[in-house]
DNA sequence: TTGAAAGCGCTAACAG
DNA sequence: CTGTTAGCGCTTTCAA
């Protein structure tokens, strides 16, 4: 057994498979039993249309016969692309953004894609570590779904690399994005609660760098404004998107007597949280104050009352992201910013 | 420009970069820079001990300056490893399981692991896609949360691969796994609502081929059994893990006029819909039903009332079974499954 | 402690 | 339509 003195430092059982070539078939191999070049092979094997029928036949066969599997190392290597898309998001921990992800992995198992998942926690250490996968090509693009890069940075890596963002994403970068018309949408949402003749409306945030948190108030206070109502500062909080810290921040502000006969949060989390926070002091909801929230996660619907929301579509979203990723990859130059549909959903927390 | 000729059917961008050498920086250029051979600069890459320091600095000089980065592409191909993972599950959207991903993404970035995601929608034709990127090479394991296939099929593939399985297993497979005690979980929850005096015990699960299905099954049989009590076969419905599925069950098994005096759920999320179900009814919880869940998901503190539930760790999970994957990958022959604890959180859907 | 050289499996340019 | 051949960038053996 000499002929294995070359490979004596093997550190596990794959590695003696793998290097006795005991189970490993190769294109060679193939190439042998069909009676046919490497080249042609791989030909067949990439779907070249210059292969004669018959040979094409012949390659199969033996690819069948031999259980061939072609190795995409080889590939990888040989053409510079592993066919590996990142998508790189604060944390996967909540229902939309999982959702948006599997849209994505969808999408991209469709083209021939497999999807690379990496959280950050908003970190950038980590997220630097997570941009190093593209500059060793170990993936061939990023969705980026949160970033806290600036846009200068930001700019930068998309030109040298394949980047696409997705419902976030940093204003001034020049790196295409989906998203939806986060403005638009609170605008809707704050107007809706003015049409029903409420005039003290809070605002229940979150204090980041997101993007959409920035848009959600301008809408909210474009809104107000244009319905000629004054922006009361005591009615406008923080939370971090969750249920507990609603609970906390509207708690506070209910009993600082700034009673509020609406309430927008941008998220149904917190809507969820603001409510019962009211409810425990006995407040009515939507009577004494109606309740929009943003995403239309599940919680809206099961929430009681159901609350009343923005609904974005996180299977569009995702989806809509690895075409724009694709579409960048294949080289197409000009690639437009594509803002999806959103649409108000109104319950009971508004409306009896 | 003629030394372009050979790559004139360029696809991107990207590939001139490549192609014209513009950019990118091989370990060639390391070694040349720093005025040693590529061994030595792949030594000093890998940390391997036989260099000496001031080869050490001279070459991690010319790494800085040139800002070098390995293309892993080509140690991919040389070592026959890809320091990737896949993890394969049913569907991202629920948070159980979407925190178990995390966790495990989290202790893979410990030990330079990627983790790649698949879902399959327990659709076979799907799974075998997805095991083909372990045959393809293109991940080093995969890390199972739920299959379709049997025992023997689970066996062969983890005979040849790196596999592990996490939360959901294929009983009687060869392959390890990480789990909580399902039966015990369920048992010790239907105890609860037993030593409450409760009699008639209504099950809530799912039609399904999982493990933790028919485990948390027998724990409830077992407890009825133990406490003498019978099996109302009336008693026992389906859902689909989802609110709205449980909402549907209860309100029909409500309205045959088989009233139980409790519910154990194996999932929180149709805990909730049966509540509301019951509530819509006039019937109180807990006072004529305690309700009990699985899975202390957010949804059983945000339902009214906050529903008693068997709360396990998708945080321990997911690093348990990432721990199990790198000790198979590094070759460590006799793996041990691993049981992590669960607790029952007693709330007040159970008591007042 | 270092360097030379082989070669992982594959694709693609070029020639026939 | 097919074969020959040259690498992609890296690790690792063997020799010095």
């Amino acid at each position: 057994m000499h002929f294995w003195k070359k490979y004596d430092n093997i550190k596990n059982v794959n590695d003696y498979i793998f290097k006795l070539g005991g189970g490993v078939i190769t294109i060679q191999d193939v190439a042998k039993a069909a009676g046919v070049s490497v080249a042609t092979v791989s030909r067949v094997l990439n779907n070249s249309p210059s292969v004669r029928p018959k040979t094409v036949e012949k390659v199969m066969q033996a690819v069948e016969e031999l259980g061939y599997r072609p190795n995409f190392l080889g590939r990888n290597l040989r053409t510079n692309r592993t066919k590996t898309v990142l998508v790189m998001v604060s944390t996967i921990s909540n229902t939309f953004t999982s959702r948006v992800i599997s849209s994505i992995e969808k999408a991209g198992r469709d083209m021939g894609y497999s999807v690379l998942i990496c959280t950050s926690n908003d970190d950038e250490r980590l997220e630097n570590l997570h941009f190093n996968l593209l500059k060793n090509r170990q993936v061939d693009g990023i969705i980026v779904m949160s970033t806290v890069k600036s846009a200068k940075d930001i700019n930068a890596l998309g030109k040298e690399y394949n980047i696409v963002q997705c419902s976030e994403y940093t204003p001034g970068a020049n790196v295409p994005y989906v998203t939806i018309d986060n403005r638009l949408a609170a605008y809707e949402a704050v107007s809706h609660l003015i049409s029903l003749g409420r005039r003290r409306i809070a605002y229940l945030g979150v204090k980041n760098h997101f993007t959409s948190s920035h848009l959600r108030f301008h809408g909210y206070e474009q809104a107000l404004r244009e319905a000629g109502l004054e922006m009361d500062k005591s009615l406008i909080a923080d939370g971090d998107y969750g249920y507990r810290s609603a609970l906390y921040t509207m708690s506070h502000m209910l009993s600082q007597g700034s009673m509020p006969d609406a309430l927008f949060s941008i998220s149904d989390r917190m809507a969820a949280g603001a409510i019962r926070a009211a409810k425990d002091k006995g407040i009515k909801i939507p009577e004494d104050i109606a309740v929009a929230g943003f995403d239309n996660t599940d919680i809206s619907y099961i929430s009681e009352p159901q609350i009343t929301t923005v609904s974005q579509s996180p299977s569009q979203m995702g989806k809509a992201a690895m075409e724009l990723m694709i579409k960048r990859l294949s080289g197409e130059g000009d690639i437009d910013n594509i803002i999806v549909p959103h649409k108000l959903i109104i319950r009971q927390s508004t409306i009896l």
